[in-house]
DNA sequence: TCCTTATATTTAAATATCTGCATATATTTT
DNA sequence: AAAATATATGCAGATATTTAAATATAAGGA
């Protein structure tokens, strides 16, 4: 029960529910989330991690790099059944679309540059 | 998007699970919750009314009872989906089958006097 | 070895959640 | 109408969650 709970958890954040959304479409590094949503490095490490510690994400480094992606194939039980309960629950959502176009013109830049880019787009 | 997290919230709850949990074996007044659960009154109807404003439960009045049960027919969408992964996450757990333990030997007799067994039990 | 850089983690503050106690509400009975 | 009773709710304290800022870690290159 204490396992579920900790997926529910996870899944209970719209922060998070954005990035399961965008690594449904493919792999990413924390900068391309970063970009993709438009936070705070700080804020994507995080949440990333919680969804990997809740077993959903499946992470490997390349260099400098840390590349999650959605665990289909380690996933246990429920967890694939969850997988595709959120699938179907967040079609057709303005935002995600959203993060969906920029998550396509997301570069590995790393997150330093990605917090410039970011906060000139702001003041802009 | 918020409706989804209402839900995942609302099933981030140890002691909200295990109102499902024997609610998916009859419907049940706030008492039964009580004897089922052996936690208070305002514990039982607070999270009761959770998971019934989440969308899991439909309530009726009888009198003074409020019953509550799983709405299986009025669920929309992934609703039904998400019972199913959680009645599946569920199976197999030792304080859950205890809890229907009780719940067969529940009974509505109301909160004061559930409240009453439940103190000389403790102090027996 | 030192420097740069992508990511992770610690800390602190703001906010949200959960529970018990006391009380309010609503329905039935007298 | 008053009393009894099942449930709901306001409030306060304890605990958990989320975030940004600063710092640490780890990998690659000069």
């Amino acid at each position: 029960m204490k396992d579920f709970i900790k997926l529910c958890k996870a899944l209970s954040d719209e922060t998070r529910l954005r990035i399961l959304n965008i690594l449904l479409e493919r792999e990413c590094c924390v900068c391309e989330v970063m970009q993709a949503l438009d936070i705070s490095q700080t804020r994507a490490s995080r949440n990333l991690t919680v969804l990997y510690e809740a077993g959903f994400l499946r992470r490997r480094k390349d260099g400098l790099w840390s590349l999650y992606s959605i665990d289909r194939d380690g996933m246990n039980e429920y967890l694939a059944d969850l997988v595709q309960v959120v699938d179907k629950a967040l079609q057709g959502n303005k935002r995600l679309e959203q993060d969906r176009e920029r998550l396509r013109k997301a570069v590995r830049i790393g997150p330093s540059c990605a917090e410039k880019m970011r906060r000139e787009k702001t003041n802009a």
